[in-house]
DNA sequence: GTGTTCCAAGCTGTATACAGCATGTGATGC
DNA sequence: GCATCACATGCTGTATACAGCTTGGAACAC
């Protein structure tokens, strides 16, 4: 598994999830070989995985490109984040051990005194991703985390950006998340969790509208 | 589109849902892209976007495989589904406009008559897939059919075998989501959404669990 | 008969070659 | 100045070559 395709894989679906290709870019196969240190053949099967995972397209006889994303785009996956999150946080209360819940309070508690002003974006992004993949993870279900990852990694770059300015009210709303989910109150776990991701996603969606508008305005 | 990579990946996803290649066989490459009359470059393209959907698998230096269905892998996917059906079900309500909702109407009564014994199961599991994937198509949101598509694609093998005699029920159901919805109740859509997936996923676990007897309980 | 070793056949993973098409540039006509 | 067209460059899509590894089986020892 540490052959060519996968490194690569993992190289360029970083570059992909951070937009280091721009929107709608033409994905020089040659070039971003040399640069990968291989050769084009692993590179585009590397290419195809990333399509299939919606991070790339490819028009036939042009080659692979940059996808972007739209506010539509974004309200989209929000959707499908939220029905997949309050799903597992259902699953998670009847299935969760309480061992496991200890060891997501402490993760919590762990990560509390770096919600403050000065942890970079990047950071505070994990942690947050860190929470809520933990939370489906314990709905023991490994498709929901599977499709939750694909979802992780399209929202990644735009997260990165709606993040900052945000740390108080995320760390109130996970500790909310946790308690609900101590008493195993599935209702209460599912409203708090539509809740964080409605609001996360208008965050979200307001952030890519003023990156289009700035696109769109020139200075 | 018309190239090589994209026939190739149609041809062989259809052979991986339909499980003409056996659970954890391995493909030879070769062999099969003679058959497609192809070279192995295409086919390897085709083989590794199959990997990021989770029909197949790889393993470094040995190949790809196809992937396999326990229990507990029918029971995630089902739940998996019952997540982004239910939540679309709820966008459905919101979104759908009264033409759709009588488009799916008529849909729904030109499909009755063919909810007969005699109907080849493959054209009932196409028809029941059809009405899903148009209530998930009410949402609006391409990225929900997306992800409802690659399930569907994983477990339409099992849902063949276990959809027959199955006839009568299945249109009961799909008549009264169709009226929940035609109500604008999304909590009605929702539990009736629910209960109908629970029950195929019993259905489709109980059909994995007799073959898996089968094959460890020699004749 | 059973377990082990070794080998050959065959397969995978990657690089490279090449035909054909897309694209941008410069020349040309108006 | 502007649009158009032709062309050359460069890129994609596919086939093929080949090194290295996996694997199944034969030979052999016990």
């Amino acid at each position: 598994m540490a052959n060519s395709v996968d490194s690569i894989y993992g190289q360029v679906r970083e570059m992909a999830a951070n937009f280091e290709f721009k929107p709608e870019e033409r994905i020089n196969e040659s070039a971003l070989s040399k640069a990968l240190g291989a050769s084009r053949t692993p590179l585009r099967e590397a290419l195809n995985r990333l399509v299939a995972e919606g991070l790339l397209y490819a028009q036939d006889g042009k080659g692979f490109f940059c996808r972007s994303l739209s506010p539509e785009k974004i309200l989209h996956l929000y959707e499908l984040r939220e029905a997949i999150e309050t799903h597992a946080g259902r699953l998670a209360v009847a299935r969760a051990s309480d061992d496991e819940l200890r060891e997501l309070r402490d993760y919590l508690k762990s990560s509390q005194n770096e919600y403050v002003p000065g942890t970079p974006p990047h950071r505070l992004a994990e942690m947050d991703e860190g929470f809520h993949m933990r939370v489906v993870g314990l709905a023991h279900n490994p498709e929901l985390v599977r499709a939750l990852q694909n979802i992780y990694v399209q929202i990644r770059y735009v997260r990165l950006i709606a993040i900052r300015n945000k740390l108080d009210l995320t760390h109130t709303a996970h500790s909310g998340i946790l308690e609900a989910l101590m008493d195993r109150n599935a209702d209460l776990v599912t409203q708090r969790l539509a809740d964080h991701v409605r609001t996360s996603n208008e965050e979200a969606t307001q952030t890519v509208r003023q990156a289009y508008s700035q696109l769109y305005v020139p200075s």
